[in-house]
DNA sequence: GAATGTTTAGTTAGTG
DNA sequence: CACTAACTAAACATTC
């Protein structure tokens, strides 16, 4: 390649008679014109990664060989990047280098024409299809059977993918085609057909109907929630959009780790940029009505952003949050799929619940999430309503959480040590900490129902055995896990967000991995960590780059951070997760293994810009995971905040990652691999209230455990719905219990701990599964140790509230155990409310620390934030920020993340 | 009464 | 064929 670009680019430069510095023009030129046409450019960049490719591949060439890293350059940096991947990757699209060598006289005009005449085609089809879409929506009635796994899944492909044609298509198809290497997962399934009819056995009528009245509307009940797909596009943008998180997610994480398709890894990035915003903890969904949220994200500025070609210049603002304003979860950028996922419920709801900042959603928020991301599913209908619910009820890894009643309904979160069992937009039920206890000790074999399983099983008494397991951990943490944790849970209103990737950085990661990605939130963990995970990353790894300061920094960036303090959660969440790149920097977060490609969290650097959010954001980062089958290369990544792309395909798309923010990462080999370390215990009870059920807890909360390779299997197969099975992971565990990490704050503990005692009304169900665990611990500093009751605690306490049992409860605090930490940490922190939140939180506080930071640093001018850290390893990129759009959406969702 | 949650029962499908 | 996972349905209970 090196040979091409240097003589090929000054020769078609010659040729055109054009200077360098005209080339950077016209680029910006065309980005600026593909921004406008996002469909266009997403089109373009699908379909014709030739063209694109090859205009890329000019600008690239040309951005290499000067090394000028314009913006102009951005896109190219993309594409050159995608480039690069490629060549690791297999599937990489082919296209891009024949582009250049291919026609380079004649083209390079030709590259914008075509560029252009493209977007009007673009835009042709995209109305065609739309047309199709909405009749063949009405054709389709029946969704296959999520479960039905497989065929919905390429349904959903194929009803589209045939429209969308291009390859993008759905994850499914991207995975498959993108990774077509890869499908090694998924391949298994291979996306069937679209719709299964027999499925609509199982669905109802009103299903069928539903979802093609989707369109048009929602349901009539309440829920403005869901605004319905917010675009169309969706549609008309040929296979990205379709699906976003989930697959995105999944065909990240699984997909890579997997296969070794080096796309994986850019596929990570793409985690979705969810932004977050925030809402108040109303229990209804704060939808608006209008609904905007949907289909801005998608639509919304970035959406063309998507890919890429142009990129995005300078997208700009964000219009998102205003739109998303009061949303408590994040959203994943692109045009939302009306197809049915091929994801189980409890991967929606997965990803729903950690597309929150505090990875925590009331069943409404839930319902509104699901609805517009997955217009498939309607409000109103009760066949996924209950399913969803009856997921809530029985799986082990939906904690509930309650909290006062006048703060809302209760809260469904998903505990830091659980994020295993998401990773990759998935479920995987092996991981759930619980489960693996169950196994061990009851050799359940895990079952679906964990809680039942968990409640037969368990005893009680182990709660005590796991609490104190709990507290020795804390005590005695691995170093490993020490830096991933994330200290601070956020609370829920934190901003963080780092999505669950974060979470689940593999503990085993040096604090390189875990550095910048963790993004804002984070970042304060980090911060906290910091220190701690200084000394673990010098002890532990040498691996790359040793704590630098810039990673922390890094970490520190997390822009919003500051934000966070000072706003609110909600807003900072929204601001947070939209400005705040790094919060979805998290994603990245590698796992282990090889799967999660999401690797990324570790070198990443991110742009300043980014980090303000406020211009596109680009990060970038080199991969070096083993994931990649081995890629001992290193391989860059790009990651798009916001831009459509899910998830999942990234891999050849190299638009996908284009734009928005596109991260690049290095990661080193060795850092990938974790060990597990689950333990983690808690446990929930389940507690049936009444009737049956002490609540039990798993015994032994052990490590080890962590899903037989059989389950896993099994559980892969299952999952793999989602798509991917992020299999590999397992290595990567979540940070639960770091050591710190206790942090109390996974996100998940926030909420109790916001609440603080008071909460929990009724001691019962929601106890258990909220608090089970370790929350006891944690929430009072003292008796972390103790609890073993949570109602006993809690009576104890003279801080619980009145109610006995609520107050136990409230002890209960959801907050997962490893928090517990701490020293330091007060359990206060938590936020109570979750606007007040931040006012309770301890001087101490790390986080408190480290927004302070932030807040200097943002008002210095994010520019640098975390930057240190980046400035470096960018450069070494040759990324330069795309400014896509979505250059915010920091969030990320965190995913899915 | 509606929204939530919890449970139980039954179906389908994949896997060993 | 047995298991298990994922779903669907529905009955019940609780809370607002």
């Amino acid at each position: 390649m090196a040979d091409r670009e240097a003589s090929p680019i000054s020769q078609l430069l010659n040729t055109l008679g054009i200077t360098r510095e005209e080339l950077h023009r016209r680029s910006d030129q065309m980005r600026q014109f593909l921004t406008a046409d996002s469909t266009y450019s997403s089109r373009v960049s699908d379909r014709d990664s030739s063209s694109k490719s090859s205009s890329a591949s000019l600008l690239r060439s040309a951005s290499l060989s000067t090394m000028s890293a314009s913006t102009s350059a951005r896109s190219f940096s993309r594409a050159s990047s995608s480039s690069m991947m490629d060549a690791s990757p297999p599937p990489s699209t082919p296209i891009k280098s024949e582009p250049v060598d291919g026609s380079l006289p004649q083209r390079h005009y030709d590259t914008m024409e075509e560029v252009i005449e493209r977007q009007r085609l673009a835009r042709k089809e995209r109305r065609d299809r739309k047309g199709r879409r909405d009749k063949e929506k009405n054709f389709k009635t029946p969704r296959s059977h999520p479960r039905s796994p497989s065929p919905s899944a390429s349904q959903s492909s194929a009803g589209f993918g045939s429209s969308l044609g291009s390859r993008d298509e759905r994850v499914d198809d991207g995975n498959r085609s993108n990774s077509s290497v890869a499908g090694s997962h998924e391949e298994g399934r291979p996306s069937p057909p679209p719709l299964t009819p027999q499925q609509s056995k199982y669905y109802r009528a009103h299903t069928a109907s539903q979802s093609y009245s989707s369109l048009v509307k929602v349901n009539p009940k309440r829920e403005s929630p869901t605004p319905i797909r917010p675009q169309s596009l969706p549609v008309s943008q040929p296979g990205l959009h379709y699906y976003y998180a989930p697959y995105s997610l999944s065909t990240l994480y699984s997909s890579v780790p997997a296969n070794d398709e080096a796309p994986a890894a850019v596929e990570l990035a793409t985690p979705t940029p969810t932004r977050i915003i925030k809402a108040p903890a109303s229990k209804s969904s704060p939808l608006p009505p209008s609904s905007p949220p949907p289909s801005s994200p998608v639509s919304s500025p970035n959406k063309p952003i998507v890919n890429l070609v142009s990129s995005p210049g300078p997208i700009g603002p964000l219009p998102v949050e205003d739109e998303y304003d009061g949303l408590p979860y994040g959203l994943p950028p692109g045009p939302y799929s009306p197809n049915k996922p091929e994801c189980s419920y409890a991967a929606l709801l997965g990803q729903a619940i950690l597309s929150s900042p505090g990875h925590r959603l009331t069943l409404q928020e839930i319902y509104d999430w699901i609805t517009i991301v997955y217009p498939y599913f309607k409000r109103g209908e009760t066949t996924w309503m209950n399913s969803i619910r009856h997921v809530l009820s029985t799986t082990v890894c939906f904690r509930k959480v309650t909290r006062d009643r006048s703060l809302g309904r209760t809260l469904w979160a998903i505990w830091d040590e659980d994020l295993e069992c998401f990773k990759g937009g998935g479920f995987r039920k092996q991981l759930c900490n619980d489960i693996k206890v169950k196994d061990k000790p009851n050799a359940n074999g895990g079952t679906k129902r964990s809680r039942k399983t968990s409640e037969g099983g368990g005893a009680p008494k182990n709660k005590k055995a796991k609490k104190e397991k709990e507290k020795e951990k804390a005590i005695s943490p691995p170093i490993l896990s020490a830096p991933l944790l994330p200290l601070f849970p956020p609370s829920r209103p934190t901003p963080h967000h780092q999505s669950y990737y974060e979470s689940c950085i593999p503990k085993s990661l040096p604090s390189e991995i875990i550095f910048p990605p963790l993004p804002s939130s984070s970042g304060y963990r980090q911060l906290a960590d910091s220190k701690a995970a200084a000394q673990a990353s010098s002890a532990v790894a040498p691996n790359s780059e040793p704590l630098q300061p810039g990673r922390d920094d890094g970490d520190l960036d997390l822009p919003p951070s500051g934000e966070d303090k000072l706003t609110p959660p909600h807003l900072m969440s929204s601001s947070a997760s939209a400005s705040s790149v790094p919060s979805f920097l998290p994603e990245l977060t590698p796992n282990d293994s090889s799967s999660s490609p999401p690797v990324s969290s570790s070198d990443m650097e991110v742009d300043a810009e980014a980090n303000l959010g406020v211009t596109p954001v680009s990060i970038s980062g080199v991969d070096t995971d083993e994931d990649d089958g081995g890629l001992e290369e290193q391989d860059v990544f790009t990651m798009q905040l916001k831009p459509v792309r899910f998830w999942g395909d990234s891999d050849k798309q190299e638009g996908a990652l284009q734009p928005g923010i596109q991260l690049k990462y290095i990661v080193p080999n060795s850092v990938l691999a974790t060990d597990d370390e689950d333990d983690e215990d808690l446990v929930k009870a389940t507690k049936s209230k009444k009737q049956k059920r002490t609540k039990d807890i798993p015994a032994s909360p052990t490590l080890g455990l962590r899903s037989n390779p059989l389950k896993a299997t099994r559980a892969a197969k299952n999952t793999s719905r989602l798509a991917s099975p992020p299999v590999t992971e397992g290595p990567s565990t979540p940070p639960r219990k770091s050591t710190f990490g206790p942090s109390f704050l996974s996100p998940i503990h926030t909420p109790l701990s916001h609440r603080g005692l008071h909460m929990s009304p009724s001691a019962s169900l929601a106890h258990y599964k909220s608090n089970l665990d370790p929350p006891p611990c944690v929430s009072y500093p003292e008796k972390t140790g103790d609890n073993e009751n949570p109602d006993e605690d809690s009576d104890n306490d003279p801080r619980t509230p009145s109610k006995t049992r609520s107050a136990a409860t409230s002890s209960a605090l959801p907050v997962t155990p490893r928090r517990l930490f701490s020293l330091s940490d007060s359990p206060f922190r938590t936020p109570v409310g979750k606007s007040s939140f931040r006012s309770i939180y301890d001087p101490h506080d790390p986080t408190s620390l480290l927004d302070d930071e932030l807040h200097r640093m943002g008002a210095a001018g994010h520019g640098d934030s975390p930057a240190g850290l980046f400035g470096k390893s960018r450069a070494s990129l040759l990324y330069d920020s795309p400014g896509n759009a979505m250059g915010n959406s920091p969030d990320k969702w965190q995913r899915w993340w």
